[in-house]
DNA sequence: CATGAATGAGTCTTCATTCAT
DNA sequence: GATGAATGAAGACTCATTCAT
């Protein structure tokens, strides 16, 4: 499927390519299947015929259903994780109000690029397995912010880590709410200006 | 569901005493097979022989499974909205960080009373008809926190909906990371207070 | 299915009852699809329709195929087992030609009695689970055999156990034979004289 | 199968000499994963696998899975019919006791030089189309030892084919029980001399 | 009303076999 | 010829739901 020819290094690229191709396309799909059946009819038959190929060929590239699910959690919980952490660097030795304003922006930039992608996710992350592979993100996640937090020029944080977790926890709060529509989407703008005042509020506050 | 009718007539009393303990049964065994095998695994059958009755007496009580569930998050959610509605009710006219610890306080009291109950829920929560379920006592909650911003006398907010929601979405994020056990069960004291601390900075801020 | 309705307390009985009727259909549903179809094509889907039910009835009554596969072994050479060690005890201080031709009578006459079922466990018989079985059972006839040796008044065996083994390998050995049908029908009597006699010899030798 | 051409054209000596390699790993790699995974798991990309080539490879040289199984246990079972041929024609003509002696001695060695291949084609036997193939060779085997039979000097056997049914019943009952375990591997040197005495007491007396 | 056996649709998963490269 | 990805039929097993007792 999609057997995108490459003109360089014609030979053995195809491997790998296909591989790539064919667990981005099941990706896709599951999400796709998430997005319109929910996560108990997500079934990998199903999956696979939305992705344009046999059953067979899924457990091709994933041991079971539980390791397609993890998967595809796994690499969105990571690319936001990485995003984070990206900017928790860069953020360093700024003063609060930029750190919080980085890692809004940088958690939001991507949850809300793909609202779909993220709001399917949650019924994932909230069954067994998913919910493992979330504890080890968030633990990424919190590191990144503490250390963070521990070089900012205009606060001195008593116990960083915890104020780590309640930083991400704001995140995370009212993302989830926006992204289940709670939140009109109307709010957008203010959404993200507000949750970077109520941050930085509170790390300067602390 | 299954409004067994007004406690007029005593004859009908011994019935509905037994139908309260018996949908009680069938709440508590719930959560403990959801607890103790994931949603998934969470079979009508299992959940009504560890409620002691058969499965047959079970769908007396429910239409189906997904009732079930439902109910069982109804009332976890229910009980919620209810405490945060008095709650926000009480705080009217008090100064918004009184508001603020207000509602961080009825929001954990019940949520870390049974903090095995409210796990268990986030994946039924997840779920399709969890989720709608969740948004309506969403909205109640917001209301409820709206309303009560509106009366604040040292602030004046210009959207009490919005501010609503991200006070909430401050709630629940952490809690849930807290809940989750990502938050080690050490910092339950400091966590309320951060909490109340950051909501209040927030609210008096916007 | 078989509402065997007993006239005799007609209350608790059909729960067992019913079992035994039911296991007892399925029992002889797998022997039948044993002998109709193979062992790989014996799958729990067909056992369950030829005995006339469902299969989720089946896996009401064996947790697993491999449970029902070894249940219908068990119960067969269980029976076997018994008969040979009836006989075996029957035959205590008789002379080894009376031992001989009483556990070749026992053995071949359970064996011989339903062919089919015989022939067809063969293969059941030579999968995993069924050769632990196999060795189970096998273990407890050479006991019973050797038991009976020791008792010889006209003969002192050495090791019995170790000649009991041998006899039983000349019980089992030509009675595969046969039953596979590679020794011809017509060939019943001689067969078991034949054995008898063989046995005898090789007992009187020792 | 593939009866590869004569060794004439010595251009296509490496052709064979690769399918006989091939085969003779196909062989190997099959015994080895009946032993190590059972015949159910027994699968044709687990066999090429381990014989280190591809399943597209093994379907080169097999048509399919049952003819792959069945070449092997054919192989298996000609070794036996053939070295059993040669000691019944060079016992031709001497006493009984020494047919006897000769004929364990064939089958056993060859026997019990492999035990696990023995041991783990008894599954592949007792399936539908090795039980076809069994039956082929058994009556080469019969046959061998029936016309050996007629020429002894010492005794004359009414009916040598049914006399010789036996007799392999008698090296096949008790071999399986020694391959299966089921008697101690230490009994070895007196397991070959008592089947000896065995089938040669049977012999002299019928 | 309670019970729990029966049902059978629906899942996951495996594997023999094919065929494009 | 070799390769191994793709296929999809088939099998084991589960579970929501019903209904006769």
């Amino acid at each position: 499927m999609k057997t995108t020819t490459a003109p360089l290094s014609p030979r053995k690229m195809p491997v790998q390519r296909r591989s790539v191709a064919t667990v981005e396309a099941l990706h896709t799909a599951t999400i796709q299947v998430l997005v319109s059946e929910g996560l108990s009819r997500c079934t990998t038959t199903r999956v696979a015929s939305r992705a344009g190929m046999s059953v067979g060929s899924l457990y091709q590239y994933y041991p079971n259903r539980d390791a397609l699910l993890s998967g595809v959690l796994e690499l969105h919980l990571t690319k936001i994780a990485d995003a984070l952490d990206a900017a928790a660097i860069s953020a360093r030795d700024k003063p609060v109000a930029e750190m919080a304003s980085a890692i809004v922006q940088a958690y939001l930039c991507l949850k809300l690029a793909n609202p779909d992608e993220s709001k399917a996710l949650y019924a994932v992350a909230a069954e067994r397995d998913g919910a493992r592979l979330m504890g080890v993100i968030y633990q990424r996640m919190v590191n990144a912010i503490a250390q963070m937090l521990a070089t900012a020029p205009d606060n001195t944080f008593p116990d960083p880590v915890f104020t780590a977790h309640l930083a991400l926890g704001v995140l995370t709060g009212p993302t989830k709410a926006f992204l289940e529509g709670f939140i009109p989407p109307g709010y957008t703008e203010q959404f993200q200006t507000h949750l970077s005042r109520l941050l930085a509020g509170y790390l300067q506050g602390v």
